[in-house]
This record gives structure tokens, sequence and C-alpha cells, in this order.
RNA sequence: GUGGGUAUAGCUUAGUUGGUUAAAGCGCCAGUUUGUGGCACUGGAGACCGUCGGUUCGAAUCCGACUAUCCACCCCA
């Protein structure tokens, strides 16, 4: 391999091998957002970087070390997105959406770009599907966000998802509660370890994260955020739990739920995965009611997730989910000799124009090669072209996977003919696959057994 | 930013205490009597052994630096 020809470190190329997969994900995205309301909204890649430190928060590490930051040749100050809520609610305001009715509910499939160590589920440009909804103070609107993220788990057959959810209260009862943490983790401050003591001042939540054994065993009596919610934040988040149960959606409390960015108010929450490294954290959200008002609009409720697109597929692959994927190629056009050749050509052009999935030989290669080549390609019908079936105006069409083969007309009628015998395949096919599916249950339970 | 592991064809790997033209499987291309894929067999292409430097008569092999990658801390999706 050429020494330079190297995608830069942290950055990914999704080959076709796999882009097939990353559709399919996407499509399901796509239609669960549709069915709940949400529409599609498209900002930059890039905004300018004050847009977040304002948001994000200038005191996180996302923006304090992680961010791709640069001069543009007007000496302005330009970021690479580290996320995608920051923009959308820039657009929201620029285009004063909230004023064509509440609520507003966007999704986007974006890249975002962090300057960080990789490993795994972990890159400088990953990939994010987000919720976003503005207007909306309801609990009802949290468990519904809940739902959206659930249902598309659901629909690709992830398994083994847990839903954590918490809540981090108002500005107001979470500074008691973070002056109440303090005070208790004053007392033991000497066997915090160096990065806890560092959070103790900057965000002392966090330290309820951490893995190492002794702050674990310090923590452990440590004052919860939940008593010390005020009681509109109680009561909401009593009511998310309400909603949760009527949907029969599971989900544990988790006190310990903290997310890392300044915005989050009120309800946090988290789909963590075991299929994951050290990164288990597939889907993270909660609420942002303070942000858009500290953005310098009106105050307004908002809330959100992002999915990580990556890690997602990461969780599917270890699961062994492999989505069904529409065939390459539904005909193949062999062809013998340079008529025949030219002949192909014109037929497949037809068969593109009938929107369907045709291919002939690009190479000169021999009949077996080409039949080879069919077969890779996974092609679902042969036909083959020489002297004879230009003569005849006749020819036969080769199902590859039963290896059966019926006469076709090359006249007028060739269409319609094939797009006969394809469908009967299908049925066919289709059938096949109810077997299968049998098969597959009956082999699920018995490795159970 | 910190720590540890790894780096040999497109992929997965072998390469014995440093010693001739660096090996295999898969994949790719072609062929196995002339017009039909999957199986089998045969052949072929494809590697400056991550990069640069050092030790040595001689380095894929030993040493150093750099780069990339993986794992973990941290952070987050």
């Amino acid at each position: 391999m050429a020494a330079n020809m190297q995608a830069p470190k942290g950055t990914k190329d999704i080959l076709p091998k796999d882009s097939s997969t990353w559709q399919l994900v996407e499509d399901v995205m796509r239609d669960e957002a549709s069915i709940h309301g949400f529409e599609e909204i498209r900002t930059p890649v890039f905004e300018r970087t004050e847009l977040f430190e304002r948001s994000v928060g200038d005191t996180t590490d996302v923006v304090q070390k992680e961010m791709y930051t640069f001069l543009d040749k007007g000496n302005r100050s330009i970021s690479l997105r580290p996320e995608g809520t920051a923009g959308v609610v820039r657009a929201l305001l620029e285009h004063a959406l909230i004023n064509e009715g509440v609520p507003q509910k966007f999704y986007y499939l974006i890249s975002c770009y962090r300057y960080e160590n990789t490993q795994e589920g972990r890159q400088r440009e990953f990939h994010q599907f987000g919720c976003e909804a503005f207007g909306a103070a309801a609990p009802v609107a949290d468990a519904e966000l809940i739902a959206l993220a659930h249902s598309i788990f659901e629909r690709l057959g992830i398994r083994n998802l847990s839903l954590e959810i918490n809540s981090i209260g108002c500005p107001e009862c979470r500074a008691k509660y973070h002056a109440a943490l303090k005070a208790f983790l004053e007392a033991s401050k000497a066997e915090l370890c160096d990065t806890c003591l560092e959070r103790l001042d900057k965000n002392p939540m966090r330290i309820l994260d951490c893995k190492t054994p002794s702050c674990g065993e310090i923590t452990k009596n440590a004052p919860v955020m939940k008593d010390y919610l005020c009681q509109e934040c109680a009561e909401h988040f009593e009511a998310v739990q309400e909603y949760l149960d009527a949907a029969e959606i599971e989900y544990t409390v988790n006190p310990r739920i903290v997310r890392g960015l300044d915005y989050y108010t009120r309800t946090v929450f988290e789909f963590i995965s075991n299929d994951l490294g050290a990164q288990s954290t597939v889907c993270g959200g909660g609420r942002y009611d303070g942000l858009v008002k500290q953005m310098g609009g009106a105050q307004t409720p908002a809330l959100g997730f992002a999915v990580g697109m990556e890690r997602l597929l990461l969780i599917m692959q270890a699961q062994g989910i492999h989505l069904p994927e529409p065939p390459v190629c539904e005909l193949y056009i062999a062809s013998l000799g340079k008529q025949a050749q030219v002949k192909a050509f014109a037929f497949t052009n037809m068969l593109h124009q009938a929107s369907i999935k045709a291919e002939c030989d690009m190479c000169d290669r021999s009949l077996k090669a080409q039949m080879k080549y069919a077969d890779k390609i996974g092609a679902m019908f042969t036909l083959v072209l020489g002297d004879d079936e230009l003569k005849n105006n006749q020819a036969e069409l080769k199902n590859m996977k039963t290896g059966e083969k019926t006469p076709v007309s090359l006249g007028d009628t060739f269409l319609t003919e094939f797009v006969a015998a394809a469908a009967q395949a299908e049925n066919i096919m289709a059938l096949n696959m109810d077997e299968l599916s049998i098969d597959f249950e009956s082999f699920e339970q018995f490795e159970k057994e």
C-alpha cells in the first residue's frame, strides 16, 4: 500500500459492502422519525466557534480540547460541529421557526468531528442520528422522544439494550444538590483519585460516574439528585416514568446518569449496550429547557437525543443482525461475439429504463467467465445471447437459484415475459424464505435449550 | 493528553537461534477441447515485510524514533 494513501487518523471509509447496511439502518430511522412527526433538518458541517462555546459549554472537554477549530481566510474562528444540537438551535432562532407553531420537531443524519484518541466505537469523524423537539414542556414529550428511540432499536432487532433514566433537575435544585454533594465529598477528599479531585470543583456529579473502585466506595452513600429535586422537577420526573410505564417501555432509574454537555436539564437518558467496549452508550439525550434562551431566544422548552451510528452498527454486528438486502442484479445478459454484445447492451439499456437492475459484460470475457461473474454478483437471472439466439429471436432465461430455464422471445414482448418470470420466481423465493424463517426460529429455540 | 499491545500480498496469517529468488489459505484473473455459474483441479498476477535511521559481512527478524492501528484511562454518541 502506498504510504500516503491512508485516510486520516480516526476516519473510516464506508465501502459498498457496508454502505448498504448503513442505508437500511438510515431508512428505518427516517421512517420512524417521520411516523413520530419529525422532519429532516440539514445544517452546515461548520459553524462559528462561538456557537459551540455558548451551547455545548466552554468548560466541557468537547469544546475545550476536542474541537476542530481554525481561522478561515476572513479571520473568522470556525469549528467543525462536534454534535448536532447547536446547529439546530441556531437554525431555529435564525429562521424564527418557533413562530410557525409548537412543537417543532426535527431529525438529522450527520457527521460530527471531535479530536479524540481513537478506540472501539470512538472516531474523529463519526455519524449521528439525532432528534430535537422544541416548545414541548409536558413530560409526555420526554416519554414520546424516548419511545421514538426505543422503536428504532426494536425495529432493527437489537437485543439487550438497557434504558437508564435520571433527572438532573433545573439550575436551582441542581445548585443545591451540587453544594450538598461537594460537602459530602470534601470529607473524604484524600481518598479520591486524581481525576476526581479535579472534578470536585468543575463537575462534582461526574465523580458518581467514576470507575475507580475507591471512588465508587466513597460515593456509595453520597447524596443523590433525586432527594434534592424541587417539587416541579420531581413531579415532572414522576410523570415521565408514568408515561413510559403506559407505553410499556422498560427502564431503570439510575441516579448516576450524568450528561457531559452543559445544556441538559431535568430528564436525561441513555441506551446502554454490553456489546460495545468501554463506549457502552449508543444513544444519549435529554431535556435542555434553558438552551434556547441562553442562545438569545425566548424561553423555550426543548429536548433531544443522538444515536452514535458507528456504535449502533457495531452492536448489530456483534449480535449478528443482518438486514435483508435487495439483490444487486436482477438480470445479467451474457453475450458471445460483437453482434450479440451490441444486442446485450441495447437490452440492458431497455431494462434500465424500466428500473430493472441489469448488467452486461464490460470486460470482453468468455461465456464461462461471464457466468461466473453473474453468479458472484448474485444475479437472479441470466440470459445468454449468441448467434443462434439472434437468428431465432429466442433465448433462454435462466433462474440462477434453481437452474431452471424458460424460453423468452427477444422481440417486443421480452420485457413483459421477463417481468412475469421474475415475479413468479420471487413468489417461490418468498415461500422458501418463510420455510427458512421457521427453521431459523426452531434453531434459535434449540440453541436456547 | 496518558498508559499498554500490534504493524509481512486486497483479507487472515506463517516465517524456526539474524543467512540465497519472503510462504500459505481466502479473494482476484485465466484455463481444464470448442456456447452456460456454484464443486474440484491447474496456472498467473499481486509484498521495496508501516516509514526513517542504527547495529551487522548480511535484517521481515535485533535497537531507536516517527506514523498508523487496536485496547484502556479521560470524554462522549
